[in-house]
DNA sequence: CTTACTGTATTAGCACACTAATACACTTGA
DNA sequence: TCAAGTGTATTAGTGTGCTAATACAGTAAG
């Protein structure tokens, strides 16, 4: 699952790291009250500082991805389905939020985003 | 037009010179063959240093959107209707990979991204 | 209780992007 | 020709975000 983390990548370590939980809980891969690694274990196993996986683990707590408990471990946290619908859904309107604002910073209409992610959705499915 | 440039701002000033002077050539406010300020004119008035117009600059000429000649000065260029369509469909193309990326990263399916995106233009005519 | 594991906190090193400084080369017009 | 304007190029300073190092604090099981 952490197979794919490259530190030469200009995405940061612990964003990477983030963004591989992050799917695996939306999956499903990863059910609900099940241990990660341990900070320690994974940082071990991907080279890298222990305080890195906890920047990563942090972030997904902030997110209500998982939860940190000091002495223990940190576990995946449930989420019913509707309340992790409404929070992709939120997501999805940050994302919009910003790129609409860059698109405005360079002079192009929001319909030509909207139209050009409709054209990448379905050039994505050939 | 550049009253708004803040260095304060999380966004590089350069950037921001650039931005002003895209949005004012798609607009017309700028037309074929001005003269831009010259760098030292424009560093002057900011109060910033000669060489951030000059990135402001490079980075309008990388994008074909303004000519520097050495000597002489900085000129608006000028460019046909169908091809600045073009350019800035290109653009759109690239902002919608982006965020597209960035919300696979977040486990957000493309289509929420492209809803939202919608829903934001909705709302923005209000 | 003690041991061996958990996460927590603070500090430091490092890289990279942004901005500035300064010297250079070309153009224009008197 | 030359003076005063233009852009060009190289180098240096600065701030910020990422990663690492190290010491601290809580948990759990023998």
């Amino acid at each position: 699952m952490f197979d794919e983390i490259d530190a030469r990548s200009p995405i940061p370590l612990y964003d990477q790291i983030a963004a591989r939980i992050r799917l695996a809980v939306a999956a499903g891969d990863l059910e609900e009250g099940q241990a990660l690694p341990s900070v320690r274990q994974l940082a071990a196993r991907l080279r890298i500082n222990p305080a890195t996986v906890v920047q990563a683990y942090r972030a997904l707590a902030a997110e209500g991805f998982v939860e940190m408990r000091q002495g223990s471990g940190t576990y995946v946290r449930g989420v019913s389905a509707d309340r992790r619908q409404r929070a992709r859904e939120d997501q999805a309107q940050r994302l919009a939020r910003g790129v609409l604002a860059e698109a405005a910073r360079l002079g192009i209409a929001g319909e030509d985003v909207a139209r050009a992610v409709q054209r990448q959705l379905g050039t994505e499915r050939r």
